[in-house]
DNA sequence: AAATCCATGTAAACGGTTACATGATTTG
DNA sequence: CAAATCATGTAACCGTTTACATGGATTT
């Protein structure tokens, strides 16, 4: 996955392993983060795969970078990857589920505690998206838009908990 | 994560690893699947570890089972990780909204189409999660309420993905 | 007779996380 | 002067997936 991330943000414009971390925060990062270890191992792949190049770039100043750009192979590895068609969900994981599955076991003061970090975590989150501010010049009306799309659903996703972990408390007598 | 989904389980009473892979599928499994054969090298480390038992039962029409039992170590052991507080949101990947991101370089018909098959994967989806019937003698009203409250998760969080489709298509003028 | 279920596991590969290692520049 | 930022990478480890391998019992 982190493969075709890359491919597909080096589409845009070449960048180096800093540049692509700094976007992926920005940006995909909120559903598919990834630690700049592993973006730098990726690139090493892909260019062993010959999906991008690289060069060096030195700058008197120490910052030098290595640049990478996407290859024909890797444009078309990418175009190929886009319009794969889903046919089947994607099995989710849902870490905090499993631990309420064996909520049962819990004390409820415990249970309270916990189902108001998790709000308090939820709100936070959903005020961040809320608040995020997507530079307009940086890519296409037609980018815009499913950049938007995904940030979209980061909104209805914490709603969407916010009002199952109100509809809990309310079940339990939590207030 | 599936190590305390095993001793979680076997809290319950002693399985085998086909037993457990049978009662994930039909709880836990819905947000942390695991496949049989990561079940049974788990079930091994956690043997290694001291916190499960195992027992081999012949059987003679060679239904033969390996019985694995919770130790008190590995009671403990889950135990200390179920009042483990939360303090951070855990990072949720979701890769169809990676392709997404990029969907802005992807032609009309392309788009509608896997939005069609997104909506109708989720429909199913959301259809299955409503159908689900908990046996309810297997489990405490507590163990109860918490598995419910998974399922409740299930079924909220597909009518959110469905809602958002809905806008996204009409947005984009797809009836 | 074929497919599915019951039941066990091993081995290789893959993707991701954490820790380590370095060093200049900018900001507070 | 300390902390954060810019910039590169390697190594070890861990969890998960996929493929392989076996074989009897039950259902269609």
């Amino acid at each position: 996955m982190l493969k075709h991330a890359l491919l597909g943000l080096l589409h845009y414009r070449e960048m180096s392993g800093y540049d692509l971390e700094q976007f992926i925060n920005s940006s995909i990062g909120h559903f598919w983060h990834a630690k700049l270890s592993q973006i730098y191992r990726t690139l090493k792949a892909l260019e062993e795969e010959g999906l991008v190049t690289s060069r060096f770039e030195e700058q008197e100043d120490a910052r030098s970078k290595r640049i990478y750009t996407l290859t024909n192979k890797g444009l078309k590895e990418f175009q190929d990857w886009l319009t794969t068609f889903d046919t089947e969900l994607d099995s989710t994981k849902v870490p905090f589920l499993v631990r309420l599955f064996f909520f049962g076991m819990v004390g409820k003061a415990q249970i309270e505690a916990q189902l108001r970090v998790w709000t308090d975590l939820h709100q936070r989150q959903l005020a961040y998206y809320q608040n995020i501010h997507i530079p307009e010049d940086v890519s296409s009306p037609d980018d815009l838009f499913f950049w938007k799309a995904t940030l979209r659903f980061g909104v209805m996703y914490e709603e969407m908990v916010l009002h199952w972990l109100e509809e809990m408390k309310k079940d339990l007598g939590i207030v």
